[in-house]
DNA sequence: CATCAATCCTGATCGC
DNA sequence: TGCGATCAGGATTGAT
């Protein structure tokens, strides 16, 4: 499930194959699910860039100025969600929803489930895009600074306001949890003191970046698993403590994890380190 | 406004 | 071994 450092892997990943190419056309079936896309034909692709778990294609007029270097001015954004099971790859299948047929080959949008995104809008207008538009710091950034304790000390259960994108983007259920172990926080944890808060932060960053210097994670063996455009792996699955451990022992003090639901996601934490404490009125 | 539930999807896995 | 039921979940919409 593509969160901020899967989504992170694939712009590093396709930017190679992209960048200063110029699409001749986008090819699908489901205009409700990639709209108004064929508004990138006959543009060229001038930057790649990420917005938490949104990925987007900066599109300029194909005889605008080749820059070299730094990304030039671009006047739309094709803006892709990967979902739960979307990823770009070099040759068709089964599952392949979308092409983008470009002058130096094609590229092919796989996505077993049919959760992804794709839309072309003029940058910046994220009107029909609300979590986007509201998508809080990116968190490994100086945005997202620890001030964000004011934020959370007002906050409802604390994973399902992490999942909202609100106090920080990109994070997803797998490094919610990762995070919340590392914090020692309990998931349906409300109104964090500033010391719960400040953990937080760090382990949000800490969580996030060795994830994206590990290429993301990629779990199981199914076809909708992440994979990168080249078929490879993450390698952060093999770092993870609690996600899919329900039952097994605690890396830190051996108590078995505990597998639940929280805010409809499967949720897994430690009860001895991750204790809820109760408001004190 | 905040919170919660339903919805979209289909491959993988589970239970009998 | 087969087959129906259940699970997985990010973002959005609708309900409370």
């Amino acid at each position: 499930m593509p969160e901020l450092p899967e989504v992170e892997t694939t712009r590093r990943k396709i930017e190679p194959l992209l960048l200063g190419r110029t699409i001749l056309e986008v090819q699908h079936d489901a205009p409700h699910k990639y709209r108004d896309t064929h508004l990138a034909a006959g543009r060229r692709v001038t930057g790649l860039s990420r917005r938490g778990k949104y990925l987007m294609l900066h599109l300029a007029a194909a005889e605008a100025a080749h820059d070299q270097g730094a990304d030039s001015p671009h006047d739309l954004e094709f803006i892709v969600h990967l979902g739960m099971t979307g990823g770009f790859r070099l040759e068709g299948g089964k599952h392949t929803r979308v092409t983008l047929r470009t002058d130096a080959g094609d590229l092919y949008f796989d996505d077993p489930r049919r959760f992804g995104k794709m839309a072309v809008v003029r940058p910046g207008e994220y009107a029909g895009m609300p979590t986007l538009a509201a998508m809080g710091p990116e968190p490994l950034s100086d945005d997202f600074r620890e001030d964000f304790a004011a934020l959370a000390a007002q906050a409802g259960a604390v994973k399902p306001w992490l999942l909202s994108q609100k106090p920080v983007s990109g994070v997803g259920n797998i490094y919610a949890d990762e995070s919340l172990w590392l914090a020692g926080l309990h998931p349906t944890q409300t109104r964090l003191t500033r010391d719960e808060a400040g953990r937080l932060y760090h382990a949000v960053r800490d969580v996030m970046g060795r994830a994206v210097e590990a290429g993301g994670s990629s779990l199981g063996k199914g076809e909708g698993n992440y994979r990168q455009h080249d078929g490879l792996s993450g390698l952060f699955q093999h770092a993870h403590n609690v996600y899919g451990k329900g039952g097994e022992p605690c890396p830190r003090c051996g108590t078995p994890i505990e597998k639940s639901v929280v805010a409809q996601r499967g949720t897994h934490h430690c009860p001895q380190c991750q204790p809820l404490r109760r408001e004190t009125v």
